[in-house]
Order: C-alpha cells, then sequence, then structure tokens
RNA sequence: GCCGCUGUAGCUCAGUGGUAGAGCGCACCCUUGGUAAGGGUGAGGUCGUGAGUUCAAAUCUCACCAGCGGCUCCA
C-alpha cells in the first residue's frame, strides 16, 4: 500500500495527500465554510465521522444538514438520530439509575433506545420532561463524540465490569460477525463522560443536535423473540432545527385527521362497540354504502372474467377442518369451537373441565362446529360435489365470505386488524398447467381495482417459505413449482416486488398487495395463493384427457383482502373524500331560505329519481353554515336553491375542494352530469364543465 | 398476550379528596340570510365496571373491561 492517498470527490475531483487523511481535514481543504457545516462523511458510501482516518484510495462526500437541493440528508439525519439516541440513554440513566441499555438504533423518522430498566423503577410517561431536561443540557455542553477502540478481551473486561449482560451480549455478537476490536463513543471525554458501546458513527458533538422530543414508551422483546427478557423501548426524534420537529409534530397530527378511526366517527362509517365485542365490526348505513358499491363493483368485474358467485354458511364441522389442517393446529387464532348441548351440559354440570373438553375436541370424540377462519373448505366441497372434466376447469367460486379469527386484543386495530371480516374471496381450481395464466388474471384483477380507485402507492410482495422452518406442509416439487410461477406472475405485472422467503402461507406460496397506512403502517390487502396442499388433503380430482383423475391445483385470492381492511385503508387514502360514485351522501341541497324549500324537495326528488344520493337541509341556518356542515362531512356536490335559482329551474353548484360557488346548470343538465360522473367512476367530472371558472 | 398511556354529556376535551364544567351537536324561540360558523333559551352525565381506603372517592389503591402507541403474532 502506498503512502499516498488520493480521494475522490462527489464531483470527481481528486484530491492527494501524504498519509491518512480525515474528511474534516479534506472539508477544510475545500473550505471553512463546509468544514464548519460538516456534520459527517460518507466513505466509499459508508457512513463516517468526520474525524476517521482515512488510510487508502476512497471516495469521499462532506454531509451537510441539507442536501444540495436543500432536502434534509439522508445519511446526515441518520448520524443525528443516532446521536440523539445517546443524549437521551445518557438522559435517562441520570433521570433513572440502574437503567441498562440494550440498544439504540436511528429509525426512518427518529430513533427508539430498548432500555432494560429495574423491576421497582419503571419509565413512565411522567419522566420524559425530566429526560428532556437533561438532554437539553447534554446539548447545551456541546461535548463531543469521541471514539475509541479497545481490543475484544480488554472491551470484553470493562464491559464485565460496568455489568450489564446485554451489551455484553451486542459485544459477542460484534465479535462474531468478525470485529476483532470493539469501539465506544463517550460524549465528551473518554474514562470521564458518559460514553456506550456502539459502531457508530456520530455527528461531531451534542451541540448539533438542534431540536429533540422523546416520544412515546413501548415494550419490546430482546432479541425480539417474546419468550426472552421483556424491554421497555423509549422512541424519541431529533432535527437539526426547531422549525423542522415542529412541521413533523404538525404532520403527525394532520396525519391523525385522516386516521379511519377518527373520520369513522366523525363521517359515522362505522361503530365498534365493546358490548358486540372487540374487533367486530358495525358497518353503518354510510359505510354500507361504500362497501355495497365496491361489492358491485368487483362482481361486474368477477362475472366478466367467468366467476361463478355461491354462498356458504358462517360455521362447518370440525372435522371439515381437522381434513383441511386447521384444527387444532390454529386453534389459539380461532374462536373457541361451538360443542352440542349435551357437551355444555356436561361442562357445567357434571364437572368435565374445559381442558378434558378441549382434549376430546381436539382427538375427534367429540364433535362440534367451527366459525370459519377462511373460505376454502366449503368452497372445495362445492368443488367436490360433482365430478369434474378437465374441460370444465379453471373453476372458479367467488363468494364475499366472512370470517371469524382470534386475533390477540392488543392486535385489533380500527378496521384494519379485527376478528370478523369479509374477504372478497375467490377459489380457482385449475390444471397444473393452468396455473400460470390463473394467477396472471388474478394479479390483472387487483391491477383493476386499484387503477379504479388511484392507489398508485403499494408494493408487491412475493411470499415464499422459510427453508428453515418447518410449519410448512406439501412436497418440495410442487413449492418450488408454484413458487416459479408466483415469481413469473409478479415479473408480468410490470410493477416492481419483492421476493420475501417466510412470508409465505403454511400451504403455499403467494404474492401480495401492501399498502400503507397514514402512520406508516403496512397493512396487506389484496392476496393471490397458489395452493397444492388442500387439493391433496381432501383428494379432489378432475378427469383428464386420458380419462384418468387428477389432482387440480388451487388458487385462493382475494382482491381487496378483506372489506373491513380495504375500507379502513380505502378511507384514509381517500381522507374521507370519496369519490362520487363511493361516497354515501353524493349531493346535498340547500335552500337559502326557507322560502326555497319546496323547490329544494324537488330537486331532491329528481336527483334520487336518477338513483342518486341525495339529501336536503333545511336547518334553521344562514348558507355559510349549511356549506361549511357540509364541507365537514366530505360531500363531493352541493346545490345550492335560492329565488334566482328557482326562477331559472336551475341550481348553483359548488363542488367539494373548490372553495367558491361554481355558477349554475339547469336542473336537468346537473342530474345528467352527476350521473355520468357516477357511472363514469369520474372520469368524467361535472367540474369539468366549469373549466373556465375552476381553473382546473 | 406484553409494556406504557388513556377512559368525564352524542363528539372534542377542561377539572378539584367535600353537591360536575366548556365548545360543538341536539331541542325550542328569534332571525329568512346567496357560498366555510347569525343570536337567545333549554334538555342532556351513576365521571368505563367492580371492590377497597376514607366522615367523604369522578379524584387515592387494586382488579377487570375497552381504546391508543409500540413489541410479538397474523392460515
Amino acid at each position: 500500500m502506498s503512502d499516498k492517498i488520493t480521494i475522490t470527490l462527489p464531483d470527481g475531483s481528486q484530491k492527494h495527500y501524504e498519509g491518512p487523511v480525515t474528511p474534516l481535514t479534506v472539508a477544510r481543504d475545500i473550505g471553512e465554510r463546509l468544514a464548519k457545516a460538516a456534520v459527517g462523511a460518507k466513505v466509499d458510501g459508508e457512513l463516517a465521522d468526520l474525524n476517521v482516518a482515512i488510510e487508502k484510495d476512497a471516495s469521499l462526500a462532506i454531509l451537510t444538514e441539507k442536501t444540495k437541493d436543500g432536502k434534509p440528508d439522508e445519511g446526515a439525519m441518520y448520524l443525528l438520530r443516532h446521536s440523539t439516541a445517546h443524549v437521551m440513554a445518557e438522559a435517562i440513566q441520570r433521570v433513572v439509575p440502574g437503567a441498562m441499555l440494550v440498544y439504540g438504533p436511528p429509525l426512518d423518522n427518529g430513533f427508539y433506545y430498548d432500555i432494560a430498566f429495574p423491576e421497582d423503577r419503571p419509565l413512565r410517561e411522567g419522566d420524559f420532561e425530566a429526560i428532556e431536561a437533561e438532554m437539553a443540557k447534554i446539548v447545551k455542553e456541546d461535548r463531543p463524540f469521541t471514539r475509541y477502540e479497545m481490543d475484544y478481551d480488554a472491551g470484553l473486561e470493562k464491559l464485565k465490569t460496568e455489568g450489564s449482560k446485554y451489551k455484553l451480549d451486542n459485544a459477542h455478537r460484534a465479535h462474531e460477525a468478525g470485529s476483532l476490536k470493539l469501539s465506544f463513543y463517550a460524549t465528551g471525554e473518554p474514562g470521564k463522560n458518559w460514553e456506550d458501546l456502539c459502531r457508530g458513527p456520530h455527528v461531531p458533538s451534542t451541540g448539533r443536535i438542534g431540536a429533540f422530543k422523546v416520544m412515546s414508551l413501548a415494550s419490546s422483546y430482546w432479541h425480539g423473540d417474546e419468550n426472552s427478557d421483556r424491554l421497555t423501548r423509549v422512541y424519541g426524534t431529533s432535527f437539526f432545527s426547531k422549525k423542522e420537529l415542529d412541521e413533523h409534530l404538525d404532520r403527525l397530527e394532520q396525519a391523525k385527521q385522516r386516521d379511519h378511526r377518527v373520520l369513522g366517527k366523525k363521517l359515522g362509517l362505522f361503530h365498534i362497540d365493546e358490548t358486540v365485542g372487540q374487533g367486530l365490526v358495525l358497518w353503518t348505513p354510510a359505510g354500507a354504502t361504500i362497501r355495497h358499491e365496491l361489492q358491485q363493483f368487483i362482481g361486474t368485474e368477477l362475472t366478466r372474467q367467468g366467476y361463478h358467485e355461491v354462498f356458504t354458511p358462517h360455521i362447518g364441522k370440525l372435522d371439515l377442518y381437522r381434513t383441511s389442517g386447521h384444527f387444532p393446529y390454529y386453534a389459539d387464532s380461532q374462536f373457541p369451537p361451538l360443542v352440542d348441548r349435551e357437551h355444555m351440559h356436561k361442562l357445567s354440570e357434571e364437572g368435565c373441565t374445559c381442558a378434558q373438553l378441549s382434549n376430546n375436541l381436539k382427538v375427534g370424540q367429540i364433535e362440534g362446529f367451527m366459525l370459519k377462519p377462511m373460505n376454502c373448505p366449503h368452497h372445495i366441497k362445492i368443488y367436490d360435489s360433482q365430478p369434474h372434466s378437465y374441460r370444465d376447469l379453471p373453476l372458479r367460486l367467488a363468494e364475499f365470505g366472512t370470517v371469524y379469527r382470534w386475533e390477540q386484543s392488543g392486535e385489533l386495530n380500527g378496521m384494519t386488524r379485527v376478528r370478523g371480516f369479509t374477504q372478497d374471496d375467490a377459489h380457482l381450481f385449475c390444471t397444473p398447467e393452468q396455473v400460470g395464466d390463473e394467477v396472471q388474471g388474478c394479479l390483472e384483477l387487483v391491477k383493476i381495482i386499484f387503477g379504479a380507485l388511484g392507489m398508485q402507492d403499494y408494493r408487491v410482495r412475493v411470499g415464499l417459505r422459510d427453508p428453515d422452518s418447518g410449519k410448512y406442509t406439501g412436497d418440495a416439487a410442487n413449492w418450488d413449482k408454484a413458487e416459479e410461477a408466483c415469481r413469473q406472475a409478479a415479473k408480468s405485472l410490470g410493477v416492481p416486488f419483492t421476493e420475501e422467503p417466510g412470508e409465505a402461507a403454511f400451504y403455499g406460496p403467494k404474492i401480495d398487495f401492501v399498502v400503507r397506512d397514514v402512520i406508516g403502517r403496512e397493512w396487506q390487502l389484496g392476496t393471490v395463493q397458489v395452493d397444492y396442499n388442500l387439493p391433496e388433503r381432501f383428494d379432489l380430482t378432475y378427469i383428464g384427457p386420458d380419462n384418468q383423475p387428477h389432482r387440480p391445483v388451487m388458487i385462493h385470492r382475494a382482491p381487496f383482502g378483506s372489506m373491513e381492511r380495504f375500507i379502513g385503508v380505502l378511507i384514509e387514502h381517500f381522507g374521507g373524500a370519496f369519490p362520487l360514485w363511493l361516497s354515501p351522501e353524493q349531493v346535498r341541497v340547500l335552500p337559502i331560505s326557507e322560502k326555497t324549500n319546496d323547490y329544494a324537495m324537488e330537486i331532491v326528488a329528481a336527483l334520487k329519481t336518477a338513483g342518486l344520493r341525495a339529501t336536503l337541509d333545511t336547518s334553521d341556518g344562514r348558507i355559510q353554515a349549511k356549506i361549511k356542515n357540509a364541507a365537514e362531512m366530505r360531500v363531493p356536490y352541493l346545490a345550492v336553491v335560492g329565488p334566482r335559482d328557482q326562477e331559472n329551474n336551475a341550481v348553483s353548484i359548488r363542488a367539494r375542494g373548490v372553495q367558491k360557488d361554481l355558477g349554475a346548470l339547469p336542473v336537468g343538465e346537473f342530474v345528467q352530469a352527476l350521473v355520468a360522473e357516477r357511472d363514469s367512476k369520474g372520469t368524467e367530472s361535472v367540474r369539468d364543465r366549469f373549466a373556465e371558472t375552476v381553473n382546473v
């Protein structure tokens, strides 16, 4: 290795040095202002401290708070958040002596630190103020983040004397990953100030942390293992400036207003009642309207694609699920079985224990029924009720089937995670040769639906089996075939997708459509799953051209996933402002005063005759107030009618999102325009008629 | 299920160990007003449920129920 070092900067220019050099030195050579603004560096694409010694030729980028185009620099934010996590950890250890640090990484919008608190002194939200006060002190002291390294053994000794088994474990892991040395970061002077075992890198000093906030508490598990130690996860966030922090908090507040649980209440779309039960959605008239429209829409598509609609009951015998493999292996995630009267009596009167009952159910000595956790077994029995020729395939059976699953109470969430939900389900029975085309057809359907609703922001996940897990059924050759079919279908979709081992269903690989909610959580919506397993278990056959029985392949698919989750996500997608065809209330007629109430009623009647969902506001308020109320309910169109309109047999129109009167239209034209917009699902728009006034 | 937080009027939220509040909404009255809140009056609450401490509990303690954030899980 030569002593001379060449540093290549992002613009391609090069600087030459006689020996090892730090990014800070290079920054100084470029300009004192850059050196001052620098918060970190990227050396050969890796984040690094400003004062790390670069010992060989490398590319170097000096990171400042913002990139050239004025956006926050991702790398700089990473360093900032990571550094703030250290400051928070120091502050927490001051507030709660004996707190043992575990792990504190940066996140997309902040950071957290997992910490084990003494049993008699858990952290509470009431501690946040004190923590933030301590953090403010540390930031004010502007102490440098100082890195130093120790040999593994010496470092281990040091950690042992400090007594945190978690940090020791971190050290072991670093060692196993190939680190010969352990690095520590002191917030200030090593040996004198607070320090932490840490890979780094960090911003130069605590003073660079412009604004921070301790956000929330959660529990977590050590190594994410629920049988391991429980830790407390403290979330925080930080920015280079107070302004950015305020903007961030403001965004969170805005997102809250879009939350489907907030909008659902405000717009009266659904209700969950604790007397009915956790996770059981009650669809109110407005929400039911949206659901009905969506079901109509998809029903039309299904007919077009050769599906047959079926209906099946909400329960099935335990034996059905023994055959499918869902009972007893998934008993924990299902509602308890329904048992006949005789056995219920035994349970209450003869002192038969629940354990005995449960055991008898398992081994099949008692028969009972189960609320269906999925629709497939029922559909399979429909398939199996007749012999099938290869000429009949594919057979596509569709149903809006309601299923029940015992989700953990802490997992329930509005409409997006519930215990009873309706899948827009279908099962396709086909020959092995047809799998590819059928999967592809299913994906097309999802694409049509997402397209019609303007949902572009989704990702596609191809769920493959985890080679290290035994939870999967079926033979490896079939799995390979099915996985390849999914991969090919996903490719043909023309959108980016990721392959994720371990995400497959227990019976086969799948393709999922995943979207994010307003607070960034991911939800799986549409899904297409290939299944070689259930046809085997139920011994399904079709007669092939060779006049011999053959095993069909099943495809499970639900483009929405479930009506509950999909509409929950849809509420947030539209922020409650649904397109006309989905709006529970499509147009509201607002008389200027009581004098035009009668005329307004005529308008409502005309709208209703055209099949539009129209309402009338005869409340005793001024037109301004009526408009405000309608706007808050996100009504797409308002028809204001006063004496002037009555004279012309017209209505004055106001559209959602437009802050003014669009002008008047003759009643007939208005009705027609609304119908056109509704039936075109928004490709035509009433607003377009006013293009000049609206500046569209 | 786990940790923390929360639970007061239909909704959003104040509140103190000593007889329960506001705004919005609702009802009624006045107002009849042309594009995002006209005025007045009134009704409405076992302060999540159950125990405990206390002369006294909505307030303090415990248990339970439910919601929220995260973790774990998700056929």
